[in-house]
RNA sequence: GGAGAGAUGGCCGAGCGGUCGAAGGCGCACGCCUGCUAAGCGUGUGUACCCCAAAAGGGUACCGAGGGUUCGAAUCCCUCUCUCUCCGCCA
């Protein structure tokens, strides 16, 4: 959530930068919440102030003996007036919270103004696209040709978008993921967490999918629970409702979960092989921390999904999102793109976002900076490090041979038994 | 799934339907005292929101959550959630 006192002294500029999102909101009818709200609620405790002077007169005359007939008659009306604005007064507080909720976060101030991802500015290059003498496949001629990613049994077990990993594909995934948690954990010196892979809806809604995004979420009925669409849901609420102590801060937090995704609204799009799937794996890294150091730890924080490419010597780019393309919850994010020579193209591979205090409003996670001083949110940041389907895209394309074999990169190699080469079919 | 117990402030723990934001203890902060590695004494010590330009100040809410009874509920009633114990089941 934004914060609302910003709205109200400074609309104007509020809209501006908000309308740099492309966003359309009735902020009228949010500020109209805000005073009605205000209003009503003063009204209220007013006369809740005057039942309760009532009601401990009430008391003391009643222990005393006394007769009580005049203050009972009175305080019947207030508590009638009383009674009159609760449902108002619920309906203004309702109005205002839910249109609160679906406000995005104001985009940081340096963040370049765009009206699609065409305007992403491309901040740098690592590595060099690989040179091949032959035609590179797409990953899943390539994965289909190996034996080692099987599509049409993954649609017939489930549906589109779902795949299943065989043999020397299974093992490459869970290379991947040993691997990425290994060097977040023990070089970058992130906690590894396993976290619940459904979670409640308060859950959901302290980080921005609820209530805007229900719709893109898989969900169970009984209980009312849904599947995480990343780590960074569980992973950021894991101090919903605290207040840390500085000495707590920065935390750093890792996880490899699956992610699950409806994908509502991208029909068509990105149908074959692994890009688009309803089901993924992730390593993501999570960071609570300071407001002061924020944008700070976003530098940090994209270096450190940076690095998994960087070992697996696979060429990347990364990019700033510019204020159209920014994220719901994000104030300022990186994309860093790798490359996939079978497509020719640079494909997302993780999503370094500075959210500031937007979860941590939403999802009341504080600190105490110094003993005595009041609570304050904390910033929270998220990122994937990496997106392990796609990096197992990205290396089956960019490592292919002209033997329709894929190398094993050296980083993985301890991993999978010192396999150095998947081998081509025979 | 069945039976039972419980949920109070940073922690422990009390709480006849009214004077309870809540005894007491611990912890913590500040002060005093004291020459001995500490004790003693005193004071203070929650959060959110509203009014106020702000500070000061005032007000409202919060004793797991949500409803209800009542002029008045931490205290009574209902529903739910979570925790613990036992049985069943299971990885």
């Amino acid at each position: 959530m934004i914060d609302v006192r910003i709205l109200r002294e400074d609309p104007e500029g509020m809209r501006e930068r908000m309308a740099a999102r492309g966003t359309d909101i009735d902020w009228e009818a949010v500020m109209a919440a805000d005073r009605e709200r205000r209003e009503t609620l003063a009204r209220w405790e007013r006369l809740k102030e005057r039942k309760n002077k009532l009601s401990g007169e009430i008391g003391r005359l009643k222990k005393a003996g006394g007769d009580a007939a005049d203050l009972m008659e009175e305080i019947g009306t207030v508590s009638a007036e009383l009674d009159a604005l609760d449902q108002p007064l619920g309906e203004t507080e309702r109005r205002f919270s839910e249109s609160m909720l679906d406000i995005p976060n104001l985009p940081d101030a340096g963040v370049p103004v765009g009206e699609s991802e065409a305007d992403n500015p491309v901040l740098r290059h690592w590595g060099e696209a690989p040179a091949f003498d032959f035609t590179p496949k797409n990953h899943w001629e390539i994965g289909e040709a190996l034996g080692i990613l099987d599509f049409a049994r993954g649609a017939k077990l489930t549906g589109a978008r779902f795949t299943l990993y065989r043999g020397q594909g299974a093992l490459l995934e869970r290379a991947l993921i040993a691997f990425m948690l290994d060097l977040q954990t023990r070089e970058h010196g992130y906690e590894e967490i396993l976290p619940p892979f459904l979670v409640n809806r308060d859950t959901m809604t302290g980080t921005g999918q609820l209530p805007k995004f229900e719709a893109d979420m898989f969900r169970t009925v009984d209980p009312d629970y849904f599947l995480i669409p990343t780590a960074e849901v569980p992973l950021t609420n894991i101090h919903r409702e605290e207040v840390l102590d500085a000495s707590d801060l920065p935390a750093y937090y890792c996880a490899y979960t699956p992610c699950f995704r409806r994908e509502a609204g991208s029909y068509g799009k990105d149908m074959r092989g692994l890009i688009r799937q309803h089901q993924f794996n992730k390593v993501e890294l999570v960071k609570i921390v300071e407001p002061e150091s924020s944008f700070e730890e976003l530098e940090k924080l994209t270096r450190d999904a940076e690095a998994v490419l960087q070992r697996l010597g696979l060429h990347y780019r990364v990019v700033e999102l510019c204020t159209a393309d920014l994220g719901f919850s994000a104030a300022k994010t990186y994309d860093i793109e790798v490359w996939l020579p079978g497509q020719g193209t640079y494909r997302e591979i993780s999503s370094c976002s500075n959210c500031t205090d937007f979860q941590a409003r939403r999802a009341a996670i504080r600190y105490r900076p110094a003993p005595k001083q009041r609570p304050q949110l904390v910033h929270t940041l998220n990122g994937s490090g990496l997106a392990v389907g796609r990096t197992l895209v990205a290396i089956m394309e960019n490592f292919q041979q002209g033997d329709g074999s894929i190398a094993v990169p050296e980083a993985l190699r301890s991993y999978m038994g010192g396999l150095e080469r998947i081998p081509a079919a025979k």
